[in-house]
Parts: C-alpha cells; structure tokens; sequence
DNA sequence: CGGACGGATTGAAACAATTCAACCCGAGGC
DNA sequence: GCCTCGGGTTGAATTGTTTCAATCCGTCCG
C-alpha cells in the first residue's frame, strides 16, 4: 500500500510538502499542491490513521459502552452521540456491555489500548470499580444515564425520580389505589430512583408502600416483561394498574394481558418507561415517560468533546439533568 | 504515559522483553516475567494499538455497515458478528449509513484510514460504485443481505424469493384472493426479491400480478407503516390481507388497522418480514417471515475473517444462502 | 580444556505519519 | 551590491511497538 513517501517521490517532493498539502492546503503553492493531490490520486494514496495516532498520542475515535443495545433507547443515545462526534469529525465505536462487569472491563481496557479520545459509558459495574481503574489511564470520560458520584466527572442523566413520579401520579390520579411495579435488576440505579419516585408519588396521594406491589425482574426485555405479566395475573386482588420499569417489559406485560383477555386499560392500565419507537407503535399505544434520549447522547458527547478538548485546565466536570416527560396513550385510563 | 521504554527501564531489562512478556510470555525466565510485570503494574502501563497496527499494517477492528440501526434486524446482524469477532480478538465498529449513498462513500473512506481488517456491508449503493471504489485498496469487505453481484466477493444473504413466496404463499392458501404488498424503496434488492416472490407464490394459485396491490413506501419504519395502513383502509375493494416487506411496516399497519377498528386476523391478515422480537411481541403476535440476522451476521464475520488471514492466496470467495422460515402466529388467517 | 549448542536477552531497524528548525530564493530597502 | 524579510520547501527527529539478527553466557560433550 503507497505511503507518503511513494506520493512524494511520485510528485517530485519532499514528504512535508505532502503532509502539508493534505492538512494545510493553503500553505503550498497551487502548482505543487496540483501535482501532490494528481500523485495521491494515480496511486490510490490514504493516509494511516494509525500513524497519525501514533504522533498525537491518542485516536480520533469516541467509544459508547451501552447496557443493551436491543433496546431502542439506547439506539437513540448512540445515535444522537454518534451525530455530535461526527460534526467534530470523530467516529463512534459503539459496544454492549450487557450489564455485564466483566464485558464492560473488557471493553475499557480495549479503549484504553485503543487510546480512545474519549468513553461515553452506562455503567454496569454500580461499585464504580471499573470506572475508578479505568481512571488511572486520564483517558475523559462521561457517565450517560447515571448521576455522577462526585464532582470528578461528567454526567448526564435523566431524572429518575421524577420520571417514576410522573408514571405513578398520573395512575393515582386517575383513581386507581394499588399499583403494581414490574422491576429490573436491583442494583441499576435507574430502577432504584423509578421505584422511590413511584412511592413518593402514591405517599402524596396519602398511600403507603404497600400500595406499590412489586413485581420483581432480573432482566429488561420483552421475554421479562411477558413473565412479569403472567405473574401479575395470578395475584390476588389483581392491581388495576401497572407501571414497568421500561417499555420493553411494558410491551411483554401487555401482550400477556391481551393473550389472557385482561382489557387495557379498562382492566389494567400500564404506564412504560423510555419511550421507544414502538411503545407508540403498540397496538394499544403505550402511556410512557419519555426520556429525551438523543439529546442525551448529543449532550454527553458534547461534555466528552469539551474535556477532550481541554488543552488548559479550564474545563469543569458537569452533572446535566435532564428532565423526563409523561407521554399519556391509550394504555392507561380509570379504572372499571 | 507511559511506555514500552518506561517498562523497561523501570524493570532493567530491554525493550524486546518486555515485548516478549507481552506476547509470548513463555519465552522469558519466570523472575525476569515477574519483575516486568511488575513495572507494568507500578506505572500503569497500556500498550498502544495504533503502534502495534502502524507495524502490523493493519487494525484489529472490523467495521460494520448497515442501513439503519433503528431496526432491530439489523442489530441482531451485529449482534452475531461482534460475538464472532470478538472469539477472534477483534473489536467490531458498527455504523449506520441510513441507506444514503453519500454516507456510505464517507464511512468506507473512514474505514481505508483507519486499515480496518475488513468490512461487512449492506450495500447501500445499489450501483455498487462505491464499493467498487472501495477494492483498491484491497481490503476485504463481505456483502451482508445481499447476494454477491460476481464473484470476486464473498456474500451472506437470505433467500429473499424464497421469503416473499413463503408468505404470500401462505396467505393464499388460507383462501386469500387479493393480497396487499407493503414495499419499501424500489432500488433495495430485497424488496424487488420478495416482491417476486410473492407474485410466484400468486402464480402458484393461479392468480395474476393484479392479484398484489402494491402500496409504495419509500422508508421501511413504523411511521412508513402507518401511514401504508392509512392508504390500505382506503382501498376499495379492501384486501382481505397484507404483505409487509418488513416487520416495522408490518407493525405500523396493525396499528393503523386497529386504531381503525379492522380486526386483525378477521377482518385483515398481516404478514410481516424478519421476525424481530417485536413482531412476536405485539398485542396481536404478527406472521412473520423468520431471517437468521444473527446467524447471517456470524457467517459473515466468518467469512471475513477467513479472507483476512489468507495469507497464501488459497481463500475462495463464497456466496451463503440461508433459508428463511415461516413464523405463523395469530396475525394472519382465514378471510372473514 | 576448547568448542558447540541453545535458551535468554539485547538493541537497532522498520512502520507511516506530523512537526519544526533550517534552508532557499526572490523581492524590496538602503 | 548587500541585507533583510518572508513565503515555500526540505528532511531529520519523533512517536511506541514488533521483529530479528546478534550477543551473551552457562552447560554439555568430546
């Protein structure tokens, strides 16, 4: 493969003048810019992205961890990341952690070999361990969907707490007294604040916690959310509404309902969480609390870019908050 | 940060060795191991890629492209390549290229840079002038959901007649007369295949191409969908069931029909095309045809590697045709 | 005791770019 | 005619790793 010595043999120049005639156009003279870009292009000349790494000490590439990329939300995350990197003239390299601790140090330290510019992750690890060894490399990083811990590093999330509230409330208020609560994984964060803000949610509506039945969940997907459902039907006294910790489980839930004949919402209402794509392009479209996805990913990337860019200390770790939204469908309504 | 030579002074050894720690530890006195293992740990130290691959010649990445990450099918493709790859030491960088011609020109030139290993690729050039531009610089690439136009390239598809007539096939044995076809975009390979046989499938009962009414679609999303299903309702006279050239389309003529009060199967039939996890998910499951994404992902990054590591010349360029498979559920029966 | 053998280690070359001090040379000023 | 200025160009140094021929040294054999 011709390197930058063949195209300046080639054009009968020096490999600085080519290395100039690709980065600092303007500073060659016409004439001899024509005859380098004429040899670049008789010998199929592209440059070694690994070579310029090499000099400036780091890559041009920007990795995205995500928890699962099955889920749509999260599609929406690397796809907003991925158009704010490529403005900065960045790629993306977007991996799947699959909650997993081990896949996610896994990663890391690939992107520490890779010198990365920068990691946009979800965290899987809720000890922190990974990310706290991962440190040591002074490689930035941005922790997406997930407050941080301390001021030592940006964040940008989506308020949880309020996003539970707002699914909740809006069942109490529309009357119904016992809630059922489709969970995930206990040690994520996000269920932990959806959870707590259901609650705070039926305590203003004078409920105790015991008006939040909980429907335990080790994963977040459909197949999950289809079993929660078929244990929702077999409690006693059925509660007449449901809120999932995300719309995958929602979808499952309410497709174990439609099979048993369970009307939504005149039977059961469900309130979701994220919504993707397709909680509107449900059958019964899904009520849901909307994250602004997107705008997450842009965000983060944009943080990720800024501390990259840092060359003189100025920058300053941010926490963003972004605040969710209740999308009310057809899924949800009084109950009887 | 630190290097090889950093290492290497901090243990009292030679750059070599602590090379040889690195990449063949059996080759080193067990104490000089530990005492290079050692600094290693002390200082931090992570090799840099885009050294090892500026002396390699090449990355140890695969890249990825596709037509839309929104689409569940294409995920699952990534999903088998990223576990194939990674069985192989490699990291795999998806990207999307939203079926326009002109990102995909821009991400093959990104991948020439970075010396990617290799490619898979849905073509969305269906000139293949892109790709055909992308050969000189001989790094291999593998067609992904597409057959290979010669055979100077290796290709993993799905047997797209095959899939067309399988569903239209199914419907009209069912005693469906006329048959809606929900297309996408007319210059994609796929469509045109299952078109075709869906009019075989026609042909088969006797019934002519006016038998398939055509409902054009240029984007193959949900909102495509439901706006499809608007067209359908207004038909006249309405057939009795419909073909979707995929399952987003599919998912979004459900709604329509249902937010119209069209009972699906009874009044509509719906076939759906790659059953994603949502089509079985849905309030009422969708027919589908099934596409082994994951496995056609896996073959392809089989392929690829194969190519990749042919040193002596003796790789032979292979065309796979997986089988689609019917997945009857409770979308599609009877008319009336 | 000398030579051959072989395992462990060394250190320099190569990889392909960027950068920068030095150089060249024509124009303009004194 | 000499000096300075500055735009254009040069080419060596630099980056961090791998590889490999050369070296070192202890052991075994004759």
């Amino acid at each position: 493969m011709a390197g930058i010595k063949d195209v300046a043999r080639q054009a009968g120049v020096s490999v600085g003048t080519v290395s100039n005639v690709i980065n600092r156009p303007e500073a060659v003279l016409p004439d001899t810019r024509a005859r380098v870009l004429a040899a670049i292009e008789e010998l199929g000349y592209v440059r070694s992205e690994s070579a310029r790494q090499l000099r400036a000490g780091r890559s041009r590439i920007m990795a995205l961890l995500v928890l699962d990329m099955g889920n749509p939300f999260f599609v929406d995350i690397a796809r907003g990341a991925e158009r704010a990197a490529r403005e900065a003239g960045l790629g993306v390299m977007v991996c799947n952690s699959g909650q997993s601790q081990e896949e996610e140090a896994e990663y890391l330290g690939l992107f520490a070999e890779q010198r990365v510019c920068g990691v946009l992750v979800t965290p899987a690890d809720a000890t922190g361990g990974n990310l706290e060894a991962f440190a040591r490399h002074r490689i930035p990083y941005v922790l997406v969907d997930r407050v941080a811990a301390g001021t030592e590093t940006c964040a940008v999330s989506v308020d949880d707490v309020r996003g539970g509230m707002l699914a909740v409330g809006h069942l109490v208020s529309a009357g119904h007294r016992t809630v059922a609560f489709v969970s995930g994984p206990g040690d994520l964060h996000q269920i932990r604040d959806r959870r707590q803000g259901a609650l705070a949610a039926l305590a203003g509506a004078g409920l105790g916690p015991e008006a939040l039945v909980e429907i335990p969940s080790d994963r977040l997907d459909v197949a999950a959310g289809r079993d929660a459902g078929a244990r929702l039907l077999g409690l006693v006294p059925r509660p007449t509404a449901v809120f999932c910790a995300n719309d995958l489980l929602a979808l499952g839930v309410l497709q174990s309902l439609y099979a048993a004949g369970v009307r939504v919402p005149q039977d059961v209402a469900i309130v979701g969480y994220d919504d993707i794509e397709f909680a509107a392009a449900a059958a019964v479209p899904l009520t849901s609390v909307r994250q602004p996805a997107m705008v997450m990913g842009r965000m983060a990337a944009e943080l990720l870019l800024e501390e990259a860019d840092d060359e003189d200390g100025t920058h300053r770790h941010r926490s963003v908050v972004l605040q969710p939204e209740l999308v009310v469908r057809a899924s949800s309504a009084a109950p009887r």
